[in-house]
DNA sequence: TTCATATGTCACCCGACAGTGACATGTCAA
DNA sequence: TTGACATGTCACTGTCGGGTGACATATGAA
């Protein structure tokens, strides 16, 4: 399952505007009229694009009511980067603080670029 | 500070060789050739602009010891686009799920792509 | 049926980005 | 001083991604 690596998901993120897209599926489900019309700045298609993208990250669930499609946030992705990437490496800041400090004092002190 | 959207960060993260690097700098820090040997199939100058793009995201710390460069993880990012971003959604995950059953249940049931 | 609306698809443009080899610089040791 | 090693920089390439307009399809209402 899951090809482990979740990397569709991290380059749906990767976009500002994709996130943007995500902040306001956050709040309620939009058709993709209503979104169009939340991006002023971008063309239909390009949001459709955005959308396209999200949906095969498997970020946004679509269902389909006669000519409206609806487009609903899914957060079991972002969950799962989470747990799987960010989660174990945040935890361990103190350790790597600790881990960097340690290696700075112990080696060159000479530098540190402006 | 911090033009508070990270972009840079997500960028950086949204490539998979990236976060391999991040992976093995997370056991500890290496040096630049240390790093091109745990990468056989990229050539050394694809290593650096990978860990130039990192460093520029604030997610490498570089100090300089002699001819050798310590390329250290800093995990700091990683923790600001969670807090900001990651954890409050996913932690709306129940309410979440539970907004999607409603808006399914309460619109169409006829569709559903195969 | 007819027409406006909402969405889907296509072809194309352009800039960003991952990757490369060649060459330059800096540093340590013999 | 000389040479090997580690790193820095440059010019170039091909691909991918975001953006667009034009056209096609489907659905609801008059």
């Amino acid at each position: 399952m899951k090809r482990s690596d979740d990397d569709d998901v991290w380059k749906a993120l990767s976009d500002r505007t994709r996130r943007g897209v995500v902040d306001v599926l956050a709040e309620r489900a939009h058709t993709t009229g209503e979104l169009v019309d939340a991006f002023p700045d971008l063309s239909r298609t390009a949001v459709m694009k955005h959308l396209d993208v999200l949906e095969a990250a498997g970020l946004l669930i679509v269902t389909r009511e006669g000519r409206l499609r609806w487009n609903t946030l899914n957060v079991a992705p972002l969950q799962r980067i989470f747990d799987a990437w960010v989660s174990p490496r945040a935890a361990g800041l103190a350790a790597a603080g600790h881990r960097l400090k340690q290696h700075v004092e112990s080696r060159s002190r000479k530098k540190g670029r402006s």
